[in-house]
DNA sequence: GCTAATATCTCTAGTAACTATAGCTTCAAG
DNA sequence: CTTGAAGCTATAGTTACTAGAGATATTAGC
């Protein structure tokens, strides 16, 4: 007889232990992301440890942001420990990149929030900038032709 | 006659100014965030400046992450100064935490992705930390019950 | 004025990354 | 050995777009 709680879990432990949710582990398996495991006499999943491991990895790289298709790279360059680092490094570096610009951004938000709502002890609010403030702060493209 | 060019786009030129492509501006419009404009005698969409500065603060909110519906809550938001203060400063004081919220994640996230950056410095895939990182870095649940 | 190229129109369908529901089967505790 | 929780498949819904298909409009050159 195979020693079957040695290591295995069903889809619900799993699910309580990496806090993914039972129908995304379902649709992990069914878009390849995650192996499908053995089943069950009575066809139920039955995992083990490595794809333990390989769910914490999934949910915590899309914890962090990365795409499906970005985790599917960092999954491929794991499988194969020959090839270079340099191309994870550079997705990493890419990823970082973004979150440095939504960083920036959401500090002028959050400046203009805390503006408005201390102009808005009392009273009325009059003019509230917060439209012209996303409107007119710019990046990448210009809004008007003018500068 | 009225004065056609003076301030009036085509959804092209709306586009190109905001970087927004053209099908996103008419979706837009279908789900009600951007308000439908005027039309030429050919039926074809006729764009004023408040549409495009509209369309530019609905584009980089969505770029700062904020849903439809804060968008939606946003714009309402910004529509009516004139409502009282307290709700008004209610809403905002909500977009903040959540804005300060987002701050602080991303800065979490940064603080990884700058460590797995500098972990990866040339090297084989085999002893890059990324992998590890991401696969054993467990915060909010643990993936063992050992600890 | 007329034609050709480009832009715009509506409508439908597809994408990413899940999430929920329905209706059934299987497992485990009393 | 029954009953309630947990699992199964399959389909549909969600959010926020994105991409065609096929028809009509506008504009630039001749």
């Amino acid at each position: 007889m195979p020693a079957k709680n040695l290591q295995s879990f069903t889809i619900g432990r799993l699910s309580r232990e990496t806090g993914c949710k039972i129908p995304t582990i379902r649709y992990y398996e069914q878009i390849g992301l995650l192996p499908a495991p053995g089943r069950s006499a009575g066809n139920q999943r039955v995992y083990g440890q490595q794809h333990l491991s390989r769910l914490a990895f999934i949910r915590h790289s899309r914890e962090l942001g990365f795409s499906q298709a970005e985790i599917r790279q960092l999954l491929d360059l794991s499988d194969n420990p020959e090839q270079p680092c340099a191309e994870i490094n550079a997705i990493a570096q890419r990823h970082l990149d973004e979150v440095n610009l939504r960083i920036e951004r959401l500090g002028a938000l959050k400046a203009e929030l805390e503006r408005m709502v201390h102009a808005c002890q009392g009273g009325k609010v009059g003019n509230c900038r917060v439209i012209d403030t996303l409107a007119n702060h710019a990046h990448g493209q210009c809004l008007s032709s003018k500068h």
